[in-house]
DNA sequence: AATGAATGAGTTTTCATTCAT
DNA sequence: AATGAATGAAAACTCATTCAT
């Protein structure tokens, strides 16, 4: 018989990340201390070392949170639309928001994550290609409508848009301009629409 | 008559340079300390802080030496060929032969200098601003031959190509895949040549 | 249910603020390192900064430790004597006797609190104010005895006596020889009772 | 034959003397870093090993300079009047104009030199005394008038009188408020000439 | 004589992590 | 389960002093 119920653990767990996650994206990996994450958490720093096995690990599932949240979001807006352009114009559209809308996970994860010791295999990494495979299926539309050449490299094209998308909200971010995210979208989809298309 | 002659200086500054790029880019910056530096450098703690006010002005030069190298190699090869078309594949090549040959400096750019407290106004952000603006002129020699729409957003289009080009060069760092950079760059150039073009 | 009992902390505390004591008198502000100061108190260099945020802060609390020590003592003494003359002549000999006694605080306090950045305002000027002050109602005693002038500038007199008094015993601490209490006591008793007298 | 005159060697002290008196009256001992000296001397650091042994030394020579320019000074004014307590007056006030006069220098006395590790014996020590000594003169000139004891103890004298001013000027140093020293000096000598005198 | 580059030890301070309670 | 005291290993930076030039 537990002394604390599994949803009383559940919450401790999702009030650390919830902390994490704020001051993460507020002062980087680095600058974040585990005591920082405790205090705004409400915790102690030990208790912070039986949730999760220090602060990378942490980190991972810091990310994992918001991808989580952000992944079925997008995922929904793009199956609201049918036809491969209002599919890409709403994925691109939904992500340009995301980054705007959470500047401070969107610094986060271009600072710190990618530069994670192991990035590749590690959870970020996976959530990442997840993320990003929302891609995939569209041009798979594209490519079945026709409208997109059936040899297309995908990853190139995913790192491309994303890409591109990151550097033009991290210029935003960073100096401090707001972003008219529909006008922006609209160029962007416009972009990869003509590029991708055979002529 | 100076006691150590300017060259000794400037072979000193360089040799501290050289090897701050080198640890830097392996450990990014917080990752890495002035001892080690002054350790693969071959000098002193102390005497770092003779020629550098400090880690931070340490970074900056390691940047401004990098982009001093390449900035002048990527606009001869632009000026040597004519056409907004040749012009553009030059610098799309040359761009992502540069990420592709130096991963530890393009890691450092991507998870520390973007995040440089004072990246706005930062000497940091002047290089890449200077380095980016290699894609103007293009431009404007398409807008010039009526293959791009005079309005175009200009910056948009330097974030959306130098954003994408990284994300390819990152994956590749980071999956430690061979970069087939005459194929990428022709597909990257493709890609942008149709998504610019007047139809 | 604290995990380490409040008593345990207390102690600790003291341990450092005594070994603070120790050390800073031995070697003064400047001459003395944390890690000195945690050595002698058996802690580690990290733990101090869990108590004082900074050596600056562990001086104040050396010497809040110090004054709340004497000054209650002296306090008592010169309650324990009635009229002006006895009343002053007992804050002398006690003064002298703390500053025989404890040469290492009163150089300390000498040497480095009157220099403190922020003198006027810090905890160092209110406790010493606090503790010259303890002159100021004797003096109105001998005021209403009518053997002062009322007009006597309290100030100037409380420099003079304690400013006389700290070279006094400076004298003994440096050359190391012993200070005869009840002798120097009487004679600076005598100056003063004279110098204030009404003729 | 030199190729450099005795005379510029000199200044070149006299500099470096000069120079450290500024900057050791401003920072304080520890405060100051020789390459400050160097620059406001405008010498090398270098240099100044050449002319004194070390900081410590450098320190010595700036006080030597201090009271052999107020020490003649002082003299002068005293042998200026005639009878006790002319002389007495005259030399508390010149007294409390030195230390009013140049708050830094007092400054670096009170906090620094008593502290200096071999203070009995040093040349600080020495100065010192030999300034202070200036007083004996007039307590014999007293002694023979007849007003004060003969038996008195000349150095406690000292001791209180120049302790009391240092305190004094210190509070104004402090506080920053300004001393009006023909009124201080008279309230300081009245109260010496009555407690000295012999009723 | 003069320089100032070079050293390297020393200092304060921070923090991830552990563990007794 | 939870705490938070305790540790100790960095790390950035400073500076007195030396010495080649």
């Amino acid at each position: 018989m537990p002394k604390v119920s599994p949803e009383h653990l559940r919450d401790r767990r999702d009030a650390i990340v919830q902390a994490a996650r704020t001051v993460f994206a507020e002062n980087g990996f680095d600058g974040t201390s585990i005591g920082e994450i405790a205090r705004v958490a409400g915790t102690s720093d030990g208790l912070i070392y039986r949730y999760f096995n220090g602060k990378r690990e942490l980190l991972s599932a810091t990310l994992e949170s918001f991808y989580a949240e952000i992944q079925a979001e997008i995922a929904a807006a793009i199956a609201a639309h049918s036809g491969y352009r209002a599919k890409l114009a709403s994925l691109i559209e939904q992500h340009i928001r995301v980054f705007a809308e959470d500047p401070g996970i969107c610094r986060l994860f271009i600072s710190e994550v990618r530069n994670m010791e192991a990035y590749v295999g590690s959870t970020a990494q996976a959530l990442n290609r997840s993320y990003t495979a929302l891609l995939t299926p569209i041009l798979e539309v594209g490519v079945a409508e026709g409208a997109i050449a059936a040899d297309i490299d995908r990853r190139l094209v995913r790192d491309m848009l994303f890409g591109g998308i990151e550097h033009i909200a991290w210029r935003h971010i960073s100096t401090g301009t707001v972003i008219d995210i529909p006008k922006v979208a609209s160029i962007v989809t416009a972009t990869f629409l003509g590029g991708l298309s055979i002529l």
